[in-house]
RNA sequence: GCCCUCUUAGCUCAGUGGAUAGAGCAUCCCCCUCCUAAGGGGAGGGUCGCAGGUUCAACUCCUGCAGAGGGCGCCA
């Protein structure tokens, strides 16, 4: 937001001491609070052509400042920091420009085209709070992207093939005596989910009793009936088996009745849902391209290689001696067919970090293919959620499940509400949206507020907070908020007039200059695929607020003039809490 | 073995190469006759993993070391 500054310290170098330098390496830095001043411009750098100590190059080009912006009404240097005071008035019009624009925080359009897939999930069980961290990262980044901007698909990739899914419908067969979500009340990624792990602890008394009977660990891993017989499942299945297909289709369909409740509940939506079943075989194109173009070469055995050593990665096979491809080959048509449905400039994946290889590998490959849109890929790699003793792991049964634990943070949003007293003259309907809001609102928040990069820690036990740096507190400032405005009797004045001879007070402008950095963040966040900073920032907005709060009255602050400037200034504080929120996902009530 | 990532207060996390490293939780103290106390104010708590280097300036960049996690399959 100080870009104006800077052009004008760029201008000042180049009149006075011919030197071109850029802009942008130009450091400006709120001031910090022990400190005087706006903002602070870092002149350190400048010393090497102004010739004088930093103190003096400070004083310079303050005074040059000055005399070229009149929205300037001081300046005072303390060693290489030049620390700039703007005008009351200067604030006071930003304000109302901001307050005036509907669409603040919304940039222009780019005429850019990006395609976020997330989700992702396979149809073998249900969603856990691994997925829960990916889908609100990817649905959050998809929300910020618009608001820098860009035209945004929001796509899905479901993984609804492979062994794994024959695994749940042999057991199924098996054991489930035709069990269904309608006759037994589970939900239908539940009900698959359970058949899933019913196999594998099958498949481990099998094995027992395959070794008590004299097998070797060898015949037992090569030789497992069941396993035999789910491999065979998925023989059948490519070949198009008629029963099988037709199993595949109905457990499938349940699990996508299951999925779309838990999407509902997320509050998440997709543009583009690409099934693996439809994409699997797409990678034999992408082979033999490769091995047209020379890129891919094909040994002896009729496997499909790429050689990445002199990239410093490593030899990768792209297609099997039997002719099918694997996980990466398929990514490669995947890419392909995405590309030729949308013509995106950008194609973000939100995958785990685990990951992170596959993707270096996939982007080499799709390079070295003369892809165009192989530098529009974009790994968003976000560490694992971690419980107190480790990694969730499904087959030890510490995956946290996310239905699970969206019911436990509403049940926990309840019993709080109705602890603190806030019920009173909710009806029913409106009772369960504010639990639900609140709760939903502070496990996305949760999940939200720490760098996607990083790996993050979920502690059941203590579960999660409704206080302190949190959603609901961020939900909680808005409900206040829209409190006093339901409270103001005073006929509203517009706020051109109430600004016209309005001196704010220091806690005021406070308020007016962290409002006003929300354009700056939402192009941070969106620029660096990173939501923490738009959580942290409405954290921050919401603090300054209650700190304001807590020592200005505004409806009954000493004259009419505040009470009318103080409403117009925490209307735009709710809204823009509002809108930060909403590029998170969350919803915000107006009473809590 | 090779590659990648991480290491900041008791715990969980912030911190575009810039001033005395910040929040929340937890602990202790204070504040509801006053717009919602899911709030505000204050106290204590730090060798920014360790050692070098680059720089006017390093938690931030580079190198090495240690610890933790992840990846190196004709699995996905």
């Amino acid at each position: 937001m100080f870009d104006f500054l800077k052009i004008a310290v760029e201008e000042i170098v180049k009149e006075n001491f011919q030197q071109n330098i850029d802009a942008n390496s130009i450091q400006i830095n709120a001031t910090p609070v022990d400190y005087t001043g706006d903002c602070t411009i870092v002149v350190f750098p400048f010393t090497k052509f102004s010739k004088l100590n930093p103190e003096a190059t400070g004083n310079f080009f303050g005074e040059k400042l000055k005399a070229k912006n009149a929205n300037i009404e001081s300046y005072n240097v303390v060693k290489g920091f030049l620390n700039i005071v703007f005008s009351n008035n200067f604030w006071l019009n930003e304000f109302v420009t901001a307050k005036n624009n509907a669409a603040f925080g919304q940039s222009p359009t780019t005429n850019r085209k990006v395609m976020v897939e997330y989700s992702s999930p396979n149809t073998n069980k249900p969603l856990h709070l691994g997925h829960v961290r990916n889908i609100l990262l990817g649905h959050s980044i998809s929300e910020i992207l618009k608001a820098c901007g860009n035209e945004v698909i929001k796509s899905t990739l479901v993984n609804d093939r492979g062994i794994h899914i024959c695994k749940s419908m042999l057991a199924w067969q098996k054991f489930g005596n035709g069990e269904t979500p309608a006759s037994s009340g589970l939900k239908g990624d539940h009900l698959v989910g359970k058949y899933y792990v019913e196999f594998d602890k099958q498949f481990k008394i099998e094995n027992l009793k395959l070794k008590e009977s004299g097998w070797s660990d060898e015949e037992v891993a090569k030789k497992n009936p069941m396993m035999m017989e789910a491999q065979q499942m998925l023989l059948d299945w490519e070949a198009g088996k008629p029963e099988v297909i037709e199993l595949w289709k109905m457990m499938n369909s349940w699990v996508y009745e299951g999925f779309d409740t838990s999407y509902k509940m997320l509050g998440v939506t997709f543009d583009k849902t690409y099934y693996e079943s439809n994409t699997y075989l797409l990678g034999k194109t992408a082979v033999a391209e490769g091995l047209q173009q020379g890129v891919f070469v094909q040994d002896e055995d009729k496997s499909v290689w790429i050689d990445l050593t002199l990239d410093g990665l490593d030899r990768k096979v792209l297609q099997r001696k039997d002719g099918t491809s694997v996980y990466i080959t398929q990514d490669i048509g995947t890419a392909q067919l995405k590309y030729d449905d949308y013509e995106m400039d950008e194609s973000i994946y939100v995958v785990g970090n685990e990951q992170d290889y596959h993707f270096k590998v996939l982007q080499l490959i799709l390079k070295k293919l003369g892809k165009i849109y192989a530098d529009g890929v974009y790994h968003l790699s976000y560490g694992m959620v971690e419980l107190p003793n480790g990694k969730m792991k499904s087959r030890e049964g510490t995956v946290v499940d996310a239905d699970e634990l969206m019911a436990e943070m509403m049940a926990s949003a309840k019993s709080t509400t109705e602890e603190l007293g806030k019920v009173e003259g909710l009806n029913d309907e409106e009772k369960e949206k504010l639990f639900y809001t609140v709760g939903m609102g502070a496990l996305k928040y949760f999940l939200l507020k720490v760098d996607p990069k990083k790996k993050m820690l979920f502690n059941p036990a203590e579960s999660i907070d409704f206080h302190g740096h949190t959603g609901p507190f961020i939900q909680y400032t808005h409900a206040r908020i829209c409190s006093i405005l339901r409270k103001n009797i005073l006929v509203r004045k517009p706020l051109a007039d109430c600004v016209a001879a309005y001196v704010m007070n220091e806690a005021e402008k406070k308020l007016v200059q962290q409002i006003l950095q929300f354009p700056t963040k939402i192009l941070e966040a969106g620029k660096e695929h990173n939501p923490a900073h738009l959580a942290n920032y409405a954290y921050a907005l919401a603090k300054e607020f209650n700190s304001f709060y807590a020592v200005h009255s505004v409806l009954k602050a000493n004259t009419e003039a505040e009470i009318q400037f103080r409403l117009h200034l925490v209307e735009m504080v709710a809204t823009v809490i509002k809108k930060a929120m909403h590029l998170l996902g969350i919803e915000v009530p107006e009473k809590m």
